[in-house]
RNA sequence: GGAGCGGUGGCUGAGUGGUCUAAAGCGACGGUUUGCUAAACCGUUGUAGGGUAAAACCUACCGGAGGUUCGAAUCCUCUCCGCUCCGCCA
């Protein structure tokens, strides 16, 4: 959410930058002016009779323990606590709808962040190793996967519909030791502690981190109750900290949690749908970070650093993405995608996506923290995935394909996995 | 699911309709005194919004939302959260 003083102070430097995503979102730059002026004209006039109608009161209950007569004062009160009443709605109601304009405005894009409308104008600012290569046609993640018994999608299908599916035997075993394995790297090598949140949360959580209200057709939503099923471990895991004032000392706060992720994809079908590419239940372990204001770019670039180092450590040809500001997140001031190449399907695949959401969350959520001089000031927050599982799966299994059909493991999964491949 | 008890400032905790401008204590911060520390004494001490050139100042906030009243921390209704016990349960 914007700063409405931002808004108000520079409105013409914020639709500037909202253009920049070219979605149209300035558009409601001056509807909240609009609604802002109205706003508090309203405030004026009401607490104007407030602190009246307090002088009043104050002097009638004086004039009572005194014992003496008040019927003066008492004349017209009535009317105007009818007043007071009439407006505090008329304010409530535009504070309300204030809030609603609002929550619906994107982040600004960072300074830095290239301009451009889509994903071809998206830089490479890295790239690790190279394309596997190979002395047969490397077959897609689909066929290797059947064909070692790794993979149930007709199970999936039949339990739950399209876009769910079953691991079994050693392609459990590897999702499990894929999850250990980072779990382990980012508590034990990059300082973060382990959370392990629940995977239905509030509706309040999810207008938090900016999944509400705009994107509710892609969540799913228990019915006769107000919990969602979180699309990823950043819902449950930043909230962990909403409506708290934190302690400077307590910055930055470092958290990694495993968590399915659900997602309904509304709007996406027909798009990626073979294989494990694009499902509505997936594994992923989450990288979080709360910070000071002045280091959250800094801290950016060593939480993308920490998401590349996995497929470092897995020997992955990737390469990372600098997000233009027509294809960032909703929520992002700037953000890195890591993308893995996959050698049968011939593809680079999202593994990771690192957003800088700077105070864009933390005021959502009522996110602070007390500065040196002792001033409630919101805080940064990040996040970036590090990494999702089921297309790590897919890199894993396609680039370690082997001419007979079986799967070579990086060294560092032999001993989470129990064996150096799969065949 | 049932019954009961609670929710007040950074913390403890008083407060059953009118100077509540929320007592008191603790803590924290500043000061005086002091060889140093401590003690003692004095003072300060929340959040948000509005307002102003800046101030002054004003408003709201006692879990949340409504209501009663000229006036609500206090009375009423609903609700959320916590704790205890019972039932059920992996």
């Amino acid at each position: 959410m914007l700063d409405i003083r931002l808004i108000r102070e520079n409105p013409d430097r914020v639709v500037e930058r909202l253009k920049t995503r070219g979605k149209g979102d300035e558009a409601s730059v001056a509807r909240i002016l609009e609604v802002d002026g109205l706003r508090r004209e309203v405030i004026v006039e009401v607490e104007k009779l407030k602190a009246e109608r307090n002088a009043i009161s104050k002097e009638i209950g004086g004039r009572k323990s005194r014992g003496e007569a008040a019927d003066d004062l008492l004349a017209g009160m009535k009317e105007k606590s009818d007043r007071i009443a009439e407006l505090d709605g008329k304010q409530a109601e535009l504070d309300e709808r204030q809030r609603d304009l609002l929550l619906q405005v994107p982040n600004l894009p960072h300074a830095d962040c290239p301009l451009g409308l889509d994903a071809a104008a998206n830089p490479v600012v890295k790239t690790f190793g190279e394309k596997a290569g190979f002395d047969f046609e490397p077959l897609d993640h689909v066929a290797l996967v059947e064909k070692l018994g790794l993979v149930d999608f007709k199970a999936g299908a039949t339990l739950s519909g399209s876009g769910f599916f079953v691991f079994r035997g050693a392609g459990a075993r590897l999702e499990r030791a894929l999850l250990n394995f980072l779990l382990d790297l980012h508590t034990r090598e990059h300082g973060y502690t382990e959370i392990f949140p629940p995977f239905l949360v509030r509706e309040s959580c999810m207008v938090g981190t900016g999944q509400l209200p705009k994107f509710r057709e892609d969540m799913y939503h228990l019915e006769g109750e107000d919990l969602f099923l979180a699309p990823t471990a950043e819902v449950p895991v930043t909230n962990l900290h909403r409506e708290e004032i934190l302690a400077r000392e307590q910055l930055p706060i470092k958290y990694a949690a495993y968590t399915p992720c659900f997602r309904r994809e509304a709007g996406s079908a027909g798009r990626d749908n073979r294989g494990m590419i694009r499902v509505h239940q997936f594994d992923k372990v989450e990288l979080v970070k709360i910070v000071e204001p002045e280091k959250s770019y800094q801290e950016l670039e060593i939480l993308r650093s920490h998401a590349e180092r996995v497929l470092e450590l897995l020997g992955l040809h990737y390469r990372t993405i600098e997000l233009c500001s027509g294809d960032m997140g909703f929520g992002a001031a700037k953000c890195y995608d890591i993308e893995v190449w996959a050698a049968g399907s011939k593809s680079y695949l999202e593994v990771s996506s690192c957003s800088n959401f700077e105070d864009f969350q933390a005021r959502r959520m009522n996110l602070r923290y007390k500065t040196e001089d002792k001033k409630n000031v919101f805080c940064h927050t990040l996040n970036g995935s590090g990494t999702a599982l089921p297309r790590l799966f897919v890199a894993l299994v396609e680039n370690g394909q082997q001419a007979d059909g079986s799967i070579r493991l990086p060294a560092v999964l032999h001993s989470y996995f129990g064996a150096g491949e799969i065949r």
